[in-house]
DNA sequence: AATCGCTTTCAATATTTCTTGAAAGTTTTA
DNA sequence: TAAAACTTTCAAGAAATATTGAAAGCGATT
């Protein structure tokens, strides 16, 4: 395998995990393509390198600087716009955990609570399985959420040590 | 809100936060069914409640018992199939992760160890950066695995316990 | 104010993924 | 062993999702 060949791979790769996890492929692929890259790329870059229309290519590059992943930079005397990605893989996924908690664990959240607020939930006692069920879901929601915000807030050679130290012995 | 609303609502936030995880909405749906009922469900039953054919509700039986998260049981006397699901939500969460890991994580570590291994790769003067980008998506990559790893160890309480304790202060 | 170079939009189309339902398969019962 | 009761399969169709490309926008340049 070259390095060009190894690249490619890489790209295919980031686009297939993408798509295991409801991410559109070639955004997750353009992404990829500006992780591996120092220059800032233009929409033609990504056209040609992933042999994609403009109009998707301008989409999924929007997306991805909706993410706060990719932000636009200037060229001097280059009238096209250029991207550029974020290259610090923690800042990455600690960006994508981020929007993922707020689409997706909130709203679980805002629901379990809400469910627990029915005046009829603890009275029925036909319900005992339900309840334990939605207490159940509802701690360890709260806890993967505890768990998000303290990665926010960690740095990561900080939060790897002591992680990797709990499962020492 | 009534608890059978809560439960149809249950079942349908499961649904949409597995599709956004890419997961199959139905099974996601048949799964949650199965966690708040305490009662084996038909194929008939999930049919009725879910409101789809036979072979959908068939083929999506299958694969969460597949996944370990659903299993067969015999009622005495009756002569179709009845099916329980995991109620242990920790359980479920670990073997969910078993699953994912398998299928995503460790085909990433792979190709990663093998870009690392290719003669060119740090002989490349210009390569620099791409060597870093692998490098780094590499050291998370395999920092997810041990935690992934010391969860399926893990007790749950002891796990929120430690993790919690990390962020306190 | 018209043209140029580039970006954005979005209806139409293509692709992927899910669902259906009927036929074939299997096991039990009479 | 034939019919009944139930399950499984899978090709065809439906629905969801992604992609295209042409037209409209927009600011700079002539």
């Amino acid at each position: 395998m070259q390095i060009k060949e190894a690249k490619q791979q890489f790209v295919q790769a980031w686009g297939a995990l993408g798509s295991q996890w409801g991410i559109n492929k070639t955004m997750a692929q353009i992404h990829a393509l500006m992780m591996v890259s120092t220059e800032a790329l233009s929409t033609e870059d990504i056209m040609a390198e992933l042999s994609i229309s403009r109009g998707n290519a301008n989409m999924n590059i929007r997306e991805l600087t909706d993410w706060g992943l990719v932000s636009k930079v200037f060229k001097a005397g280059e009238r096209r716009d250029y991207f550029i990605g974020e290259k610090d893989v923690w800042k990455i996924a600690k960006q994508v955990a981020k929007i993922r908690k707020t689409r997706e664990l909130d709203p679980i959240l805002k629901l379990l609570s809400e469910i627990k607020n029915i005046d009829s939930f603890v009275k029925n006692e036909d319900n005992k399985h339900f309840q334990k069920m939605v207490n159940d879901v509802h701690k360890l929601a709260l806890n993967v959420d505890r768990l998000i915000e303290g990665i926010f807030k960690a740095e990561e050679s900080w939060f790897w040590d002591k992680i990797l130290k709990l499962f020492a012995k």
